[in-house]
DNA sequence: TCCTACACATAGTCCGCCTATGTAAAGCCT
DNA sequence: AGGCTTTACATAGGCGGACTATGTGTAGGA
């Protein structure tokens, strides 16, 4: 579902998710999408190339490992860098974000 | 300069400018640079563009005009349909906005 | 036994923003 | 007169990221 998630946000939302705790894949989903209350519908096709792309760039690692529930899965666990790429993601989304609310609230 | 404009919100930003006044695209970058404080530079290769989509969608039409200083502008105005679609991205984008921040504010 | 949920991953497509480039006229400075 | 900057439009080409579709395999309940 195109328009479901806004692009060139899903490495912050992933990374905010990893610096809570270790997480694999699926767990990374469903919590954004309980969090964001049925918003943030991450598809498979999006969530895992974008774990490959957090990984390739020093901001993740992962280490696989047996889930609660008796699987093997991925865990990612945020790096140094993964931090500091958090904190400056984040606010250059806050400084966009304020930006285009300022154009939204303009009226005449 | 990537990353210096959210992508997926640029259709609704020049509508909401045009919404204003009929304006001519050139005059619709300088407005989003300075109500968004120089933090929003539409490049020329993506404003045009999305213009000429805009009109293909029905949401606006243009007309050549001349400007106060004497040049050729085409003049943007915006129509019914595109005040509907205007509300309706409008709506989507702080429902997902609001959802993201929901994410970034999680702690522990 | 079968179905659903869990868990990972890739190939290919599509769409939109960017860079780069081109045209052209108005206005200013020297 | 010549050259620079600003105003104003437009397109071609490339790139990146999210999507669709598809594939593998296991655990657990009906």
């Amino acid at each position: 579902m195109r328009d479901e998630l806004m692009p060139g946000t899903l490495d912050m939302l992933i990374l905010k998710a990893i610096s809570l705790a270790p997480m694999h894949g699926y767990a990374i989903a469903q919590h954004l999408r309980q969090v964001s209350k049925e918003v943030l519908q991450v598809e498979e096709g999006s969530l895992y190339p974008a774990l490959q792309r957090v990984l390739a760039n020093g901001w993740a690692k992962a280490e696989w490992k047996e889930t609660p529930t008796k699987r093997r899965a991925r865990y990612y666990t945020i790096t140094a860098a993964g931090r500091l790429q958090l904190g400056e993601k984040v606010s250059s989304f806050q400084r966009m974000q304020g930006a285009i609310q300022r154009v939204l609230r303009t009226q005449e």
